[in-house]
DNA sequence: CTAGGTCATGTAACCGGTTACATCAAGCAC
DNA sequence: GTGCTTGATGTAACCGGTTACATGACCTAG
């Protein structure tokens, strides 16, 4: 960004009539300036109004101060808490961080090696590169993976096959579900596979048949509503609906009472995340939490150079509200 | 990211005995390089496993090939989809796009000041950063403000004012309502001071006193369930809520019926911004649509150089559903 | 008075690329 | 054979910082 020539820290030096190493100095506080040379200096600097390259001074340290996040897209509240969480331990370090979303660039991997190029770590979450890409970045630099796994690449993740387990042995148990389906697209992220397969080995586990194939589709609002008027279209509904996400679910939330099914009488539903709507839309949303700004902030923290595991797993919490089946509970609306 | 020390162009140099000029010359498809030279330094290059470091690229050309996009935060759909029609001119160019919300940085000023060294041009969203540190920015390097304004710099909106007027003088006129009364922040950004102008504008026009004050808060989905339980606690509502956006106006559609109001029929509710849910929410949200990622779109490509006007302002479009009042039109479930 | 030490500052190499210009060999015309 | 052109490649300066080491002024102890 130079279009009005910038001053140099070479012009300043001749400004202040010293040289660059003096003014480095000063632009980085070194005691072995002296007092009046600091001075002039200084004012040298807001005289030309100065202000230190970037890019030089990375090049000359071979450190950027810049932590890159990679994910699939921007959408969705998800990636926006996982941004936060790694923001508060970069604004600890100085560190600023970059987020490219590969959803819609064809030429993903290009970007992301020219993002590696420019930080000193990256975060990169699951399926959203092949693996042997994140492999060879690992090569190259440190990366810490996201809900996601790749040979000899740190991960953090949260355990979603086993919430996802308990989820549905909640639906099975508890209300005697035996026909349930799952929303969404296990080859899409392996958040999803990781669901999906939880809620696959809990109706093996009671010797249950799936209601049928997994409905794949997107993770947003939309799909979901689109998700509720297909299965309606194609005659009944099971009895329970599993979504990948909260965002599915609440898009059947809206759509589905429209459609003449009352929830959960008629069919229930249940989420993944918790989302912010999940404890405010009606019927409140059965899902499971997941500390997503935590998952953010250790990879930041590993990005950034800390010791970190091979592979740490974080816990996650089945929240029963009503969306299941189960009774409204104490809960004062105001 | 150079842990384990990456091959420079220097080694490639020596590794196929030529010179750095001629390393420089392959990795840039020269064609002045004869066949048996380019191939003997390809194979350098891939024994080695060389990249070109974009450090010290930029370095050299003054130019990152990089664009920046500021935010309050990243969450929310209007961010996302900012960032995707910027992301489509950023792809069409061989940009790669780097976000940083301010939201939660408290050094969001020098965040954005080292962001702007490593890139080629900025997007800046109104409401992020002291007007005063927005011009500073645009005086040394191309910045393009989107929703926002100040002094000198390019900005592209779109006219809030007008259409929250509009949208105002549909509930006043067409439904007959008086007491009205708005959600949200005006201080908190441009684009909500502008709605609550619009806002104010229509009732002054219509000769009709406000309900009462702004209700002040944030512009989540979790706001607006607080802001339904605030309005119920206080006694009586008013005919109308105009929200300052959807999430506002979804929070409340959730809430108020749990709180015994029908909508519209004990209170009409609106939104802005066309959010994905606001035509699956039940019922469907009055909103107003904004073209979103045009918005992002243009701004990229005034921030990547293209000639933009000071000023550039996109339509926007009333979208009219239930939540004012209106009957529900004919929109086939399935 | 001098050797040695301390301190403020300067000099110049270096980070990893790009590129204007120099160099040198080969080909060609006379 | 000489001079000129053309083409492939090399040399070295440059981009904007940082910093090890050099320098030289001044102080102090012997």
């Amino acid at each position: 960004m130079t279009p009005s020539a910038r001053p140099t820290i070479r012009d300043i030096a001749r400004e202040a009539g010293v040289s660059v190493a003096t003014v480095s100095r000063v632009t980085h506080d070194d005691p072995r300036v002296v007092e009046p040379t600091k001075q002039r200096v200084q004012e040298a600097i807001d005289r030309l109004g100065y202000r230190p390259s970037a890019i030089g001074r990375a090049l000359s340290l071979q450190r950027t101060s810049t932590l890159g996040i990679v994910l699939p897209g921007l959408g969705g509240p998800y990636f926006a808490q996982l941004i936060e969480g790694a923001e508060t331990v970069a604004v600890e370090r100085g560190v600023v961080i970059n987020v490219v979303g590969t959803h819609l660039r064809p030429d993903a991997v290009d970007a992301v090696r020219q993002l590696a190029e420019r930080t000193d770590g990256l975060i990169v979450a699951g399926g959203t590169l092949p693996d042997e890409e994140v492999v060879s970045l690992a090569k190259a630099g440190r990366v810490i993976l996201v809900a996601g796994e790749a040979e000899g690449v740190p991960a953090i993740v949260t355990d979603g096959r086993a919430a996802a387990s308990a989820l549905t042995l909640h639906l099975i148990d508890h209300h005697g579900y035996r026909r349930l389906r799952f929303i969404g697209e296990p080859h899409g992220s392996p958040d999803t596979a990781w669901r999906y397969e939880g809620f696959r080995a809990a109706l093996a586990e009671r010797g249950i048949e799936e209601a049928g194939e997994p409905l794949r589709l997107g993770l947003d609002v939309r799909s979901g509503a689109v998700a509720a008027r297909e299965l309606h279209a194609h005659g009944e509904l099971p009895e329970a609906l599993v979504c990948a996400n909260d965002e599915l679910a609440i898009g059947m939330l809206a759509t589905l009472p429209g459609l003449g099914y009352r929830i959960p009488a008629d069919v229930a539903v249940t989420g993944f995340d918790d989302h912010a709507l999940a404890e405010i839309a009606s019927p409140r949303l059965t899902t499971v939490h997941q500390p997503i700004a935590e998952l953010g902030a250790r990879a930041a923290a590993g990005a950034l150079g800390e010791p970190i595991d091979d592979l740490t797993t974080l816990p996650t919490e089945l929240v029963v509200r009503e969306s299941c089946g189960c009774a409204e509970e104490a809960d004062p609306p105001t």
